[in-house]
DNA sequence: CGATCCGGTGCATTCAATGCACCACTAAGG
DNA sequence: CCTTAGTGGTGCATTGAATGCACCGGATCG
């Protein structure tokens, strides 16, 4: 596999922007690095780096190869995982893309359910906003993404959606739990706390209030929707959340409550891979089990 | 690129179902072959050879393995071609699987017409019947096909597709020339010479024969259509073949005309590449270039 | 039972990859 | 305008992985 550790030299030469501090990284010398590239792009016939007075970077040509060996190690990690299915041994590796609403109880909960199952399987979770989500996918840094509402769709497989109503959160004695259908200006009205503009819950709420006439101003603006949770339980402000990322188990003290779709339709959270790709068995596996899920949680 | 040289090695393996005969191939001794295969075997993590008391066999992690690197290859091969159109030089390789049908005249000029606007561009031909067109796909040996009648289409992405009518071929001076409407029993009751079974044609013939209750017995029975177009000149007998194998122009003093709609529905020329593949840019130009010319026909 | 094929292994050799020292060049920065 | 600190690239000695040779143990076939 020589060659794949070639290929991850390049990949940190692009990254480091210069020979000598990518040969730093790899703990290697420059010449040798050097020699590596030049090596390489003899072969391959072309140059892959254009070579600039503080360093080099990737060429159009070396973007494609960069891709073409991301995409390569990608199939190979599924070969060697079908095989690992074909002598018995359950083992492989997942990494996802998701949005913050997954992590407190989804995730965990699927994760550990698929794990129960078979132990040999390792994950790696990655918390991105919708947009980062997609470039992961298709930099096959991930196999799967989880997120609300992604804007751009190339490239984005969609393996299973499921909509997702914003809720409004407070705690149990806010006033507004009285109420028997939550509108979006009682909402506004009171002191609220909203997640930053790259989230799709944001998204949603922008949208909908100015078709109200009214503007989002919250008190606090975070892009922690943790910070959010466990706010509204010391100010008596309102939230907002999607209720895959709720629990009135867990969170005691809180609740929360989905806002009339007469102000706002349900946003849609998307379980996808990057369009055309053939996941490893496990990934696979893992994205059956957790589209089965969201379907029960969508139909329950 | 030692890394494909190892896969190359490996393949040879397979090839002559033992290292000592791969090795002697490879001009390469057995042991140092024995050593890259241990030492693959032992990086992949698991064998893909079956040891057998004569020889060596891919066991199914070998197929998954020799699958992949095919793929991988391929890919390569195509990336090299992007990164030749964005340099500027149109270079590239185009394998094309093919029915007979399309050597005397459809293929050359294709060829010709492409090289004529891109001369760095070289082409490989292969002549297969429409089994072995789809196996040369699947095993990235062709990048494209282009056949008549194919049966499986699993993995056989279809390009483009014309009609083509079964016609009867004979002699200028054959009394079916002076027929306003030809009949297949007319057809049958002459003596007749019949592509073999595993042609696209025959089974046509076969099935419109059975239907009206009659057989093709052949007087001379063949795998060459070249055979079929030139036989009818000397003996007066019905060759079959479809249009684009065949030319008023050039093949003077025969004639050729479709049997009746009545009779036999035309059957369908395919042009069709491995299912999510990505062609390199010169195969898909020149795909573009021959389904047009494809179009153009089955219009005009 | 001998001949012949097979895959696998210890050992000496060789050649490609590496590290070191150094060159030529450029952009900043007094 | 010269210094300095970067950069990519290159000649040379060294080393270690890949190779070839000879050979082993075992299975099949005549």
């Amino acid at each position: 596999m020589q060659h794949l550790d070639t290929f991850r030299l390049i990949e940190a030469i692009a990254r480091a922007g210069s020979i000598r501090k990518a040969a730093e990284d790899s703990n290697i010398t420059a010449s040798a690095l050097n020699r590596r590239l030049a090596r390489f792009e003899r072969e391959f016939g072309s140059q892959i780096f254009e070579r600039l007075p503080r360093g080099v970077r990737l060429n159009p040509a070396g973007e494609l190869v960069l891709q073409h060996y991301r995409a390569q190690r990608s199939d190979l990690a599924r070969v060697k995982s079908q095989v690992a299915d074909l002598t018995g041994v359950r083992r492989g590796h997942v990494t996802i893309a998701c949005s913050q609403a997954l992590l407190p109880f989804f995730l965990p909960e699927q994760i550990a359910a698929y794990r129960n199952a078979h132990p040999g399987v390792t994950f790696a979770v990655n918390v991105r906003d919708r947009e980062q989500a997609e470039a992961e996918l298709v930099s096959f840094r991930s196999d799967l993404a989880l997120v609300f509402e992604p804007r751009v769709l190339v490239d984005f497989q969609v393996l299973h959606a499921i909509p997702q109503p914003v809720c409004a959160l407070f705690a149990r004695d806010h006033p507004l739990a009285q109420q028997p259908e939550l509108r979006l200006r009682d909402c506004l009205d009171h002191p609220h706390i909203a997640p930053a503009h790259k989230y799709g819950v944001r998204g949603l709420l922008d949208m909908a209030a100015k078709r109200v006439g009214r503007t989002v101003t919250p008190v606090v603006e975070t892009e922690s929707f943790e910070l959010i949770r466990y706010y509204v339980m010391h100010e008596r402000a309102v939230g907002f959340q999607i209720p895959i990322g709720l629990s009135a188990e867990r969170d005691t003290g809180m609740v929360f409550r989905p806002i009339s779709v007469r102000d706002m339709p349900p946003g849609n959270l998307l379980l996808g891979q990057m369009r055309g790709r053939v996941l490893s068995v496990a990934t696979s596996r893992f994205a059956d089990q957790v589209a089965l899920a969201l379907a029960e949680m969508s139909g329950a």
